[in-house]
DNA sequence: TTTCATCAAAGGTCAAAGAAAGTCAAATTA
DNA sequence: TAATTTGACTTTCTTTGACCTTTGATGAAA
Protein backbone atom coordinates (compact mmCIF):
# COMPACT_ATOMS: atom_id res chain seq x y z
CA UNK A 1 0.00 0.00 0.00
CA UNK A 2 1.44 3.21 -0.94
CA UNK A 3 1.97 5.02 1.98
CA UNK A 4 1.22 9.18 2.55
CA UNK A 5 3.15 11.07 4.74
CA UNK A 6 -0.48 11.34 6.22
CA UNK A 7 -0.54 7.82 6.46
CA UNK A 8 2.48 7.29 8.48
CA UNK A 9 1.92 10.05 10.92
CA UNK A 10 -1.58 8.44 11.66
CA UNK A 11 0.37 5.02 12.27
CA UNK A 12 2.69 6.86 14.85
CA UNK A 13 -0.54 8.69 16.56
CA UNK A 14 -1.98 5.15 16.50
CA UNK A 15 0.73 3.50 17.94
CA UNK A 16 1.12 5.93 20.56
CA UNK A 17 -1.81 5.99 21.79
CA UNK A 18 -1.89 2.13 21.91
CA UNK A 19 -4.10 0.97 24.46
CA UNK A 20 -3.99 4.25 26.41
CA UNK A 21 -6.89 6.39 26.84
CA UNK A 22 -4.94 9.56 25.30
CA UNK A 23 -2.29 10.61 24.38
CA UNK A 24 -0.80 14.57 24.65
CA UNK A 25 1.61 15.54 21.71
CA UNK A 26 2.83 18.62 20.71
CA UNK A 27 1.56 19.72 16.80
CA UNK A 28 5.19 21.50 16.63
CA UNK A 29 7.54 19.02 17.51
CA UNK A 30 5.57 16.39 15.57
CA UNK A 31 5.93 18.42 12.68
CA UNK A 32 9.10 18.85 12.08
CA UNK A 33 9.54 14.95 13.62
CA UNK A 34 8.07 14.14 10.38
CA UNK A 35 9.39 17.65 7.86
CA UNK A 36 5.88 18.60 7.36
CA UNK A 37 4.28 22.04 8.09
CA UNK A 38 2.52 21.67 11.15
CA UNK A 39 -0.94 21.93 9.23
CA UNK A 40 -0.79 18.33 7.61
CA UNK A 41 -0.76 17.37 11.63
CA UNK A 42 -4.27 19.02 11.53
CA UNK A 43 -5.03 17.54 8.64
CA UNK A 44 -4.16 14.08 9.63
CA UNK A 45 -6.37 14.46 12.63
CA UNK A 46 -9.52 15.74 10.85
CA UNK A 47 -9.62 13.24 8.72
CA UNK A 48 -8.54 9.99 11.02
CA UNK A 49 -9.50 10.47 14.29
CA UNK A 50 -12.77 11.70 13.88
CA UNK A 51 -15.58 11.15 16.42
CA UNK A 52 -16.89 8.66 13.93
CA UNK A 53 -14.05 6.33 14.63
CA UNK A 54 -14.27 6.99 17.92
CA UNK A 55 -11.96 9.58 18.77
CA UNK A 56 -12.03 12.95 20.10
CA UNK A 57 -9.49 15.74 20.15
CA UNK A 58 -8.64 18.64 22.66
CA UNK A 59 -5.79 20.92 22.12
CA UNK A 60 -5.03 23.96 24.15
CA UNK A 61 -2.66 27.35 22.29
CA UNK A 62 -0.31 29.15 23.79
CA UNK A 63 2.73 28.71 26.02
CA UNK A 64 2.77 25.21 26.87
CA UNK A 65 0.08 24.38 24.31
CA UNK A 66 -0.62 20.84 23.59
CA UNK A 67 -2.48 18.23 21.15
CA UNK A 68 -4.79 15.56 23.26
CA UNK A 69 -6.29 12.78 21.25
CA UNK A 70 -8.85 10.79 23.67
CA UNK A 71 -10.73 7.73 22.63
CA UNK A 72 -14.30 8.45 23.63
CA UNK A 73 -15.08 5.41 25.80
CA UNK A 74 -18.36 4.29 26.86
CA UNK A 75 -20.86 1.30 27.53
CA UNK A 76 -21.83 -0.52 24.52
CA UNK A 77 -25.43 0.60 24.66
CA UNK A 78 -24.20 3.77 24.85
CA UNK A 79 -22.04 3.15 21.99
CA UNK A 80 -24.89 2.44 19.30
CA UNK A 81 -26.52 5.25 20.74
CA UNK A 82 -24.74 7.33 19.76
CA UNK A 83 -23.56 5.92 16.19
CA UNK A 84 -27.72 5.56 16.26
CA UNK A 85 -27.69 9.68 16.58
CA UNK A 86 -24.60 10.48 14.10
CA UNK A 87 -27.13 7.64 11.38
CA UNK A 88 -29.66 10.77 11.93
CA UNK A 89 -27.68 12.66 8.62
CA UNK A 90 -27.14 11.71 5.62
CA UNK A 91 -23.65 9.85 5.34
CA UNK A 92 -21.17 10.38 2.77
CA UNK A 93 -19.06 7.25 1.68
CA UNK A 94 -16.35 7.93 4.02
CA UNK A 95 -18.19 9.01 6.84
CA UNK A 96 -20.21 5.10 6.55
CA UNK A 97 -16.62 3.48 6.67
CA UNK A 98 -15.49 5.16 9.68
CA UNK A 99 -18.45 4.40 12.05
CA UNK A 100 -17.85 0.81 10.33
CA UNK A 101 -14.30 0.89 11.23
CA UNK A 102 -15.54 2.18 14.63
CA UNK A 103 -17.98 -1.04 15.33
CA UNK A 104 -15.01 -3.26 14.37
CA UNK A 105 -12.66 -1.66 16.68
CA UNK A 106 -15.23 -2.33 19.66
CA UNK A 107 -15.65 -5.91 18.62
CA UNK A 108 -18.91 -5.31 17.25
CA UNK A 109 -18.69 -6.13 13.84
CA UNK A 110 -15.91 -8.72 12.88
CA UNK A 111 -13.35 -7.61 9.88
CA UNK A 112 -15.57 -9.52 7.75
CA UNK A 113 -18.26 -7.97 8.76
CA UNK A 114 -17.00 -4.93 8.57
CA UNK A 115 -15.75 -5.45 4.84
CA UNK A 116 -19.54 -6.64 3.69
CA UNK A 117 -21.47 -4.21 5.33
CA UNK A 118 -18.82 -1.60 3.77
CA UNK A 119 -19.45 -2.88 0.25
CA UNK A 120 -23.03 -2.50 0.22
CA UNK A 121 -22.66 1.02 0.94
CA UNK A 122 -20.64 1.91 -1.34
CA UNK A 123 -21.36 4.05 -4.55
CA UNK A 124 -20.92 0.77 -6.47
CA UNK A 125 -24.01 -0.16 -4.58
CA UNK A 126 -26.05 2.39 -4.42
CA UNK A 127 -25.18 4.11 -7.70
CA UNK A 128 -27.76 7.22 -7.97
CA UNK A 129 -27.89 11.02 -7.28
CA UNK A 130 -25.91 11.59 -4.87
CA UNK A 131 -28.00 13.43 -2.22
CA UNK A 132 -30.00 10.12 -2.32
CA UNK A 133 -27.32 7.96 -1.53
CA UNK A 134 -26.55 9.32 1.67
CA UNK A 135 -29.79 9.05 2.68
CA UNK A 136 -30.03 5.62 1.83
CA UNK A 137 -26.68 4.68 3.17
CA UNK A 138 -27.72 6.40 6.48
CA UNK A 139 -30.63 4.13 6.52
CA UNK A 140 -28.72 1.31 5.65
CA UNK A 141 -26.11 1.70 9.05
CA UNK A 142 -29.05 2.14 10.92
CA UNK A 143 -30.49 -1.13 10.33
CA UNK A 144 -27.11 -2.65 10.81
CA UNK A 145 -26.54 -1.12 13.73
CA UNK A 146 -29.67 -2.55 15.41
CA UNK A 147 -29.39 -5.72 14.04
CA UNK A 148 -25.22 -5.75 15.19
CA UNK A 149 -27.32 -4.97 19.01
CA UNK A 150 -29.55 -7.64 18.55
CA UNK A 151 -27.15 -10.27 17.67
CA UNK A 152 -24.52 -9.15 20.49
CA UNK A 153 -27.84 -9.11 22.92
CA UNK A 154 -28.29 -12.69 21.72
CA UNK A 155 -24.87 -14.05 22.47
CA UNK A 156 -24.79 -12.51 26.08
CA UNK A 157 -28.27 -13.56 26.75
CA UNK A 158 -26.75 -17.14 25.89
CA UNK B 1 0.08 -12.12 -34.53
CA UNK B 2 1.19 -8.62 -34.14
CA UNK B 3 0.74 -8.14 -30.13
CA UNK B 4 -0.82 -4.43 -29.36
CA UNK B 5 0.86 -2.16 -26.46
CA UNK B 6 -2.49 -3.09 -24.47
CA UNK B 7 -1.51 -7.02 -25.07
CA UNK B 8 1.75 -6.17 -23.69
CA UNK B 9 0.89 -4.34 -20.56
CA UNK B 10 -1.07 -7.52 -19.64
CA UNK B 11 1.42 -9.67 -20.03
CA UNK B 12 3.71 -7.26 -18.19
CA UNK B 13 0.51 -7.03 -15.42
CA UNK B 14 0.18 -10.65 -15.22
CA UNK B 15 3.11 -11.64 -14.78
CA UNK B 16 4.24 -9.27 -11.83
CA UNK B 17 1.08 -11.03 -9.99
CA UNK B 18 2.98 -13.98 -10.33
CA UNK B 19 1.38 -16.58 -7.95
CA UNK B 20 0.97 -13.61 -5.72
CA UNK B 21 -3.01 -12.64 -4.98
CA UNK B 22 -2.81 -8.88 -5.65
CA UNK B 23 0.41 -6.52 -6.54
CA UNK B 24 0.01 -2.96 -6.37
CA UNK B 25 1.64 -0.72 -8.82
CA UNK B 26 1.04 3.07 -10.18
CA UNK B 27 -0.56 3.77 -13.50
CA UNK B 28 1.15 6.59 -13.61
CA UNK B 29 4.39 5.32 -13.47
CA UNK B 30 3.35 1.92 -15.52
CA UNK B 31 2.29 4.75 -18.18
CA UNK B 32 5.23 6.16 -18.35
CA UNK B 33 7.24 2.76 -18.32
CA UNK B 34 5.17 1.60 -21.37
CA UNK B 35 5.44 5.44 -23.31
CA UNK B 36 1.53 5.29 -23.32
CA UNK B 37 -1.22 7.49 -21.83
CA UNK B 38 -2.23 6.71 -18.08
CA UNK B 39 -5.44 5.79 -19.46
CA UNK B 40 -4.18 3.61 -21.13
CA UNK B 41 -4.07 1.31 -18.30
CA UNK B 42 -7.30 1.54 -17.54
CA UNK B 43 -8.59 0.49 -20.61
CA UNK B 44 -6.18 -2.66 -20.17
CA UNK B 45 -7.49 -3.47 -16.49
CA UNK B 46 -11.05 -2.75 -17.51
CA UNK B 47 -10.76 -5.31 -20.33
CA UNK B 48 -8.44 -7.72 -19.29
CA UNK B 49 -8.58 -7.63 -15.56
CA UNK B 50 -12.13 -8.36 -15.08
CA UNK B 51 -14.54 -10.41 -13.06
CA UNK B 52 -15.14 -12.66 -15.05
CA UNK B 53 -11.38 -13.66 -15.86
CA UNK B 54 -10.81 -13.63 -11.78
CA UNK B 55 -10.11 -10.15 -11.23
CA UNK B 56 -11.28 -7.67 -8.83
CA UNK B 57 -9.20 -4.25 -9.31
CA UNK B 58 -9.28 -1.30 -6.15
CA UNK B 59 -7.21 1.90 -6.54
CA UNK B 60 -7.40 4.93 -4.70
CA UNK B 61 -7.12 8.29 -6.23
CA UNK B 62 -4.89 11.98 -4.81
CA UNK B 63 -1.40 11.82 -3.09
CA UNK B 64 -0.23 8.23 -2.38
CA UNK B 65 -2.59 7.06 -4.55
CA UNK B 66 -2.54 3.32 -5.89
CA UNK B 67 -3.97 0.38 -8.25
CA UNK B 68 -4.15 -2.57 -6.69
CA UNK B 69 -4.75 -5.91 -8.69
CA UNK B 70 -6.51 -9.01 -6.78
CA UNK B 71 -6.89 -12.29 -8.13
CA UNK B 72 -10.12 -14.16 -7.12
CA UNK B 73 -11.75 -17.22 -7.76
CA UNK B 74 -9.40 -19.37 -9.26
CA UNK B 75 -11.74 -22.39 -8.95
CA UNK B 76 -14.63 -23.73 -6.95
CA UNK B 77 -16.82 -20.15 -7.43
CA UNK B 78 -18.85 -21.21 -10.52
CA UNK B 79 -21.96 -20.84 -7.68
CA UNK B 80 -21.27 -17.48 -7.03
CA UNK B 81 -20.39 -16.47 -10.83
CA UNK B 82 -24.09 -17.74 -11.18
CA UNK B 83 -25.38 -15.80 -8.29
CA UNK B 84 -23.86 -12.55 -9.41
CA UNK B 85 -25.78 -13.62 -13.15
CA UNK B 86 -29.06 -13.69 -11.15
CA UNK B 87 -28.03 -10.45 -9.40
CA UNK B 88 -28.18 -8.75 -13.30
CA UNK B 89 -31.43 -8.69 -12.61
CA UNK B 90 -33.37 -5.99 -10.38
CA UNK B 91 -34.58 -7.91 -7.18
CA UNK B 92 -37.64 -8.12 -4.26
CA UNK B 93 -36.71 -8.31 -1.03
CA UNK B 94 -37.70 -11.61 -0.85
CA UNK B 95 -35.64 -12.63 -3.35
CA UNK B 96 -32.66 -11.16 -2.24
CA UNK B 97 -33.21 -13.37 1.16
CA UNK B 98 -33.40 -16.34 -0.99
CA UNK B 99 -29.50 -15.26 -2.95
CA UNK B 100 -28.36 -15.21 1.08
CA UNK B 101 -29.96 -18.03 2.42
CA UNK B 102 -28.45 -19.94 -0.60
CA UNK B 103 -24.75 -18.29 0.41
CA UNK B 104 -25.23 -18.93 3.87
CA UNK B 105 -26.13 -22.50 3.37
CA UNK B 106 -23.04 -22.95 1.14
CA UNK B 107 -20.78 -21.66 3.99
CA UNK B 108 -19.79 -18.75 2.19
CA UNK B 109 -21.83 -16.26 4.67
CA UNK B 110 -22.01 -17.06 8.25
CA UNK B 111 -25.58 -17.01 10.16
CA UNK B 112 -24.59 -13.25 11.71
CA UNK B 113 -23.11 -11.98 8.12
CA UNK B 114 -26.30 -12.92 6.27
CA UNK B 115 -28.46 -11.27 8.49
CA UNK B 116 -26.41 -8.00 8.73
CA UNK B 117 -26.63 -8.24 4.86
CA UNK B 118 -30.50 -9.37 4.91
CA UNK B 119 -31.24 -6.11 7.02
CA UNK B 120 -29.40 -4.01 4.84
CA UNK B 121 -31.04 -4.84 1.88
CA UNK B 122 -34.67 -4.41 3.73
CA UNK B 123 -36.95 -1.68 2.71
CA UNK B 124 -36.78 -0.18 5.61
CA UNK B 125 -32.64 0.41 4.51
CA UNK B 126 -33.92 1.27 0.56
CA UNK B 127 -37.13 3.12 1.42
CA UNK B 128 -37.91 5.09 -2.00
CA UNK B 129 -39.84 4.20 -4.65
CA UNK B 130 -40.04 0.60 -4.80
CA UNK B 131 -39.32 0.11 -8.59
CA UNK B 132 -35.43 1.47 -7.90
CA UNK B 133 -35.18 -0.19 -4.67
CA UNK B 134 -35.10 -3.73 -6.55
CA UNK B 135 -32.28 -2.38 -8.72
CA UNK B 136 -30.29 -0.74 -5.72
CA UNK B 137 -30.98 -4.20 -3.92
CA UNK B 138 -29.39 -6.14 -6.75
CA UNK B 139 -26.40 -3.76 -6.72
CA UNK B 140 -25.99 -4.17 -2.89
CA UNK B 141 -25.98 -8.08 -3.64
CA UNK B 142 -23.24 -8.03 -6.88
CA UNK B 143 -21.07 -5.83 -4.34
CA UNK B 144 -21.59 -8.39 -1.28
CA UNK B 145 -21.04 -11.28 -3.26
CA UNK B 146 -17.19 -10.20 -4.99
CA UNK B 147 -16.73 -9.04 -1.54
CA UNK B 148 -17.61 -12.58 -0.60
CA UNK B 149 -15.32 -13.94 -3.47
CA UNK B 150 -12.24 -12.25 -1.96
CA UNK B 151 -12.87 -12.74 1.59
CA UNK B 152 -12.66 -16.26 0.44
CA UNK B 153 -10.00 -16.12 -1.62
CA UNK B 154 -7.76 -14.81 1.38
CA UNK B 155 -9.35 -17.67 3.57
CA UNK B 156 -8.16 -20.21 1.13
CA UNK B 157 -4.93 -18.02 0.65
CA UNK B 158 -3.64 -18.42 4.36
C1' DT C 1 0.98 45.24 44.77
C1' DT C 2 -2.17 45.46 41.13
C1' DT C 3 -3.17 46.34 36.40
C1' DC C 4 -2.68 46.59 31.88
C1' DA C 5 -0.14 46.48 27.41
C1' DT C 6 2.80 43.77 24.86
C1' DC C 7 5.09 39.74 23.08
C1' DA C 8 6.25 35.22 21.87
C1' DA C 9 4.75 30.64 21.66
C1' DA C 10 1.58 27.62 20.77
C1' DG C 11 -2.27 25.88 17.96
C1' DG C 12 -6.24 26.81 14.08
C1' DT C 13 -8.25 27.83 9.43
C1' DC C 14 -8.70 28.03 4.80
C1' DA C 15 -7.76 28.05 0.20
C1' DA C 16 -4.43 27.15 -3.51
C1' DA C 17 -1.35 23.94 -5.54
C1' DG C 18 -0.01 19.25 -6.38
C1' DA C 19 -0.48 14.34 -7.10
C1' DA C 20 -2.81 10.54 -8.19
C1' DA C 21 -6.50 8.05 -10.49
C1' DG C 22 -11.10 7.97 -13.42
C1' DT C 23 -14.18 9.01 -17.48
C1' DC C 24 -15.57 9.56 -21.95
C1' DA C 25 -15.51 10.14 -26.54
C1' DA C 26 -12.90 11.15 -30.77
C1' DA C 27 -9.35 9.40 -33.72
C1' DT C 28 -6.81 5.63 -35.35
C1' DT C 29 -5.67 0.97 -36.65
C1' DA C 30 -5.93 -3.94 -37.71
C1' DT D 1 -16.22 -2.61 -37.69
C1' DA D 2 -14.41 -3.83 -33.47
C1' DA D 3 -10.51 -3.08 -30.69
C1' DT D 4 -7.09 0.12 -29.43
C1' DT D 5 -4.91 4.53 -28.65
C1' DT D 6 -5.03 9.30 -27.26
C1' DG D 7 -6.07 13.31 -24.80
C1' DA D 8 -9.04 16.75 -22.62
C1' DC D 9 -11.49 17.15 -18.63
C1' DT D 10 -13.00 15.53 -13.83
C1' DT D 11 -12.73 13.85 -9.10
C1' DT D 12 -10.46 12.70 -4.96
C1' DC D 13 -7.04 13.05 -1.63
C1' DT D 14 -2.73 15.27 0.09
C1' DT D 15 0.58 18.88 0.83
C1' DT D 16 1.86 23.58 1.57
C1' DG D 17 1.76 28.22 3.11
C1' DA D 18 -0.11 32.61 4.41
C1' DC D 19 -2.66 34.56 7.82
C1' DC D 20 -5.54 34.27 12.38
C1' DT D 21 -6.56 33.38 17.44
C1' DT D 22 -5.55 32.06 22.08
C1' DT D 23 -2.70 31.83 26.06
C1' DG D 24 0.79 32.59 29.48
C1' DA D 25 4.68 35.44 30.69
C1' DT D 26 6.85 39.75 31.38
C1' DG D 27 7.43 44.20 32.69
C1' DA D 28 6.18 49.07 33.04
C1' DA D 29 2.71 52.25 35.04
C1' DA D 30 -0.48 53.32 38.69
Amino acid sequence: MGKSISDIIEEFIMSSLDDDEFIELSRNDLAKFFSCVPSQINYVLNTRFTLNRGFVVESQRGGGGYVKVLRVQNNNNKFLENLLKICEQPLTYVEGCQILDHMASKKLLTEREMRLIRVAISEKSLNNPININNKIRSNILQQVIIEALKLNENKEGK
